[in-house]
DNA sequence: TTGCATGCAAAGTTTTTGCATTAAG
DNA sequence: CTTAATGCAAAAACTTTGCATGCAA
């Protein structure tokens, strides 16, 4: 299902938010973007198109936003705190290019018999896992090998 | 092979490093620690046998035990920055408590397959992972649910 | 209207840098 | 001796908070 501004709308209402210009420029920022962007950045790129929208607003949009599951925090390797949308995929994982900070979503990471084994052998009660994949994409990989 | 003092000092001496008083203390305390420590934590337990070290060296210590491999750096969740011993065994990975912090590591994350699948749908040259589990350890976890 | 959201400024945090001095090898 | 490392102070970078005003519903 596509996330129209209507259906966004509608998320933010339901936990007490409204969906203010400022607001859906961060949304359109990060969701018109491939991978991932730093606070900063995000707050650059809304400049464009809205001037005099503060750093803090973004900083503050960004937190409720990656609370209500609409855009995914990423971790792992520089950059650790950027977001990037999330697609409507459910339970996924990124595969980040380290040169153009492309990010592509994976499902499948198969990772319950795992979590099972360690489970086991670890009596840890697993919630949770992160998994990142890093590498080239297509467009930086050096042709000439 | 246990990382002795001689050992240690042969690795930074190999890449031009000094082996310090403050370096060694810093060691030792991730060394000693179950669990990963931020910069700051290692800072405070550094001081309480090594009164006058700064934090500055600490940061600057870490940063070069990072680069040998000496220290890992964790991502992920709370603390994005923080450190712990690298354990020697290759390649591996990690459990964390969400609770009390307590790190345990892995192998066997037989990724592989997921790979050579992602590569192979995406094109991206893929030359690394992070991966870790999060959940309570038994001792943090509760007995009665 | 009502209360959440905004922008500004300022304060907190965290991390890095410049420089004179010290100490490891 | 020689060169890297340290500690201090200061700067830079990053993030959060307080508050008066503005605006969505």
């Amino acid at each position: 299902m596509k996330l129209t501004a209507n259906r966004i709308a509608g998320i933010l209402r339901e936990h007490g938010y409204k969906l203010t210009p400022q607001r859906h420029a961060v949304l359109d920022v990060i969701a018109h973007t491939q991978g991932h962007l730093t606070p900063e950045a995000i707050h650059e790129k809304v400049l464009v198109h809205k001037p005099g929208v503060g750093l803090v607003t973004v900083y503050r949009t960004l937190t409720i936003l990656a609370e209500l599951g609409l855009v995914c925090r990423v971790h792992g390797g520089v950059n650790c705190r950027s977001y990037l949308m999330r697609r409507p995929t459910g339970h996924h994982h990124h595969l980040i290019c380290s040169r153009c900070g492309r990010v592509v979503d994976f499902t499948g990471c198969s990772l319950t018999e795992l979590e099972q084994r360690l489970s086991q052998e670890t009596s840890f009660d697993i919630n949770g896992h992160l998994l990142e994949f890093y590498g080239l994409c297509p467009d930086c990989r050096p042709i000439i090998t």
